[in-house]
DNA sequence: AATTCGGGGGC
DNA sequence: GCCCCAGAATT
């Protein structure tokens, strides 16, 4: 096989035209068979897309079936109240999408009759809806003529282009939509853009691509230089922050202390045992501006003065940049009320049981499951200061 | 261009 | 443990 010198490898129609061919062909055999594809039902797509936002497949499944009998279309999502919306995601992360996808509903109920827009400008203003995802909104669901670039297909892309540039740069990335505007089909454009992920997830994998069974082999440049398993090529990402707090599982005739977060930021709305920040960085907001103890810091956060146990575990956890090694202790109140402080929307008192009916980020879900397996997880060797 | 938004699965 | 993942919005 020959091609000019210097042509880029995918200004070639014939090239365009083989790999759409083979790639469908792959596809009709080997496809994945998720639960959000079939029927083409664009609030299937929506939600599947929300959900699949930096977060894998098999993460997804499983919420992705109990989030569609909760809220079975746009109408009863979009009439549901947050707290609801918020409490079927709990666990995926990023709440801010959960957020988006709910309003999301809400503007197409009142903007689009409850339909989900066919038209580009109308699905790319969604909240939450960015070039991707509108992409894969107008293909899968309506088998429009529209690019895809994830993670999978870049990679893919990356590969059949032998793209030797960090993918984050802008240059890369115009490259790439440039190249999957190329080879997306004017017809079957959804079975197209959907072949391309599947090959990325499935055969031209991040590391030990299995060119031999690839149906693009012969068509992609890497593999040609034999280059493939270096890329894509990737910048060197910086080292985590580290991060030291403490949290309190304070008891009082059986209940345990927990508080609310504000509205914003992180892990906004969402409960948790009373947190103080000790010390390196502070990802969450935790800190009063000055170092403070345990038993301080909770008497600021919640009103309650409280007598602190010795740390019974440490649980260590990783949040966007930072890396937090939060510190538990059991507490026992000594007096005064609940109410909320810097940072908190609330505070109270709840009996261990009613945990799980609170929104939990990942550290507190975790201690309550903790706490739950062995009540006496809570109590330490009295001394009686 | 860099940063902010989590969490889990895989190796 | 570390790496990776069907990105979007904000600055």
């Amino acid at each position: 096989m020959k091609r000019d010198a210097g042509e880029p490898v995918d200004r070639s129609a014939a090239w365009i035209c083989s790999i759409r061919d083979r790639l469908l062909s792959w596809y009709a055999e080997n496809g994945r068979d998720l639960p959000w594809r079939g029927e083409g039902d664009p609030y299937r797509v929506l939600l599947s897309e929300m959900m699949l936002v930096q977060t894998t497949v098999a993460a997804v499944i499983p919420y992705f079936a109990r989030f569609l009998e909760r809220f079975p279309d746009v109408r009863s999502l979009a009439e549901a109240p947050e707290s609801d919306v918020l409490k079927a995601w709990e666990g995926l992360g990023y709440y801010r999408r959960a957020r988006q996808l709910h309003e999301a509903a809400r503007v197409i109920v009142a903007r689009h009759a409850g339909v989900i827009p066919a038209d580009a400008e109308a699905v790319r203003a969604l909240p939450g809806v960015g070039r991707y995802m509108a992409g894969a909104i107008l293909s899968f669901a309506f088998d429009r003529p529209e690019p895809i670039v994830e993670a999978n297909t870049q990679r893919v892309l990356a590969r059949l282009l032998a793209w030797e540039e960090d993918l984050k740069t802008s240059r890369s990335r115009e490259r790439l939509w440039e190249a999957a505007g190329r080879l997306v089909p004017p017809e079957g454009a959804g079975r197209f853009n959907q072949a391309l992920m599947d090959l990325g997830a499935t055969v031209c994998t991040p590391r030990a691509p299995a060119c031999l069974i690839c149906p693009l082999s012969t068509l992609c440049e890497a593999r040609r230089r034999g280059i493939q398993d270096r890329l894509p090529v990737a910048a060197p990402r910086k080292p985590p922050l580290a991060v030291a707090e403490a949290c309190v599982l304070a008891e009082k005739k059986g209940e345990l202390l927990v508080v609310r977060r504000r509205e914003s930021g992180l892990w906004a709305g969402f409960w948790e045992f009373p947190t103080v920040h000790l010390e390196g960085a502070d990802p969450a907001g935790r800190s009063f501006g000055e170092p403070v103890d345990l038993e301080e810091g909770v008497r600021r956060l919640t009103g309650v003065r409280v007598r602190v146990g010795p740390e019974v575990r440490a649980l260590s956890y990783g949040v966007t940049k930072h890396k937090v090694l939060l510190r538990v202790h059991p507490a026992k109140a000594v007096s005064g009320s609940p109410r909320p402080g810097p940072g908190l929307s609330d505070a109270r008192w709840i009996p261990p049981a009613e945990l799980p009916t609170l929104t939990l980020g990942a550290p507190a879900r975790k201690l309550a499951r903790w706490i739950a397996e062995d009540p006496k997880r809570l109590e330490w060797p009295s001394q009686g200061r």
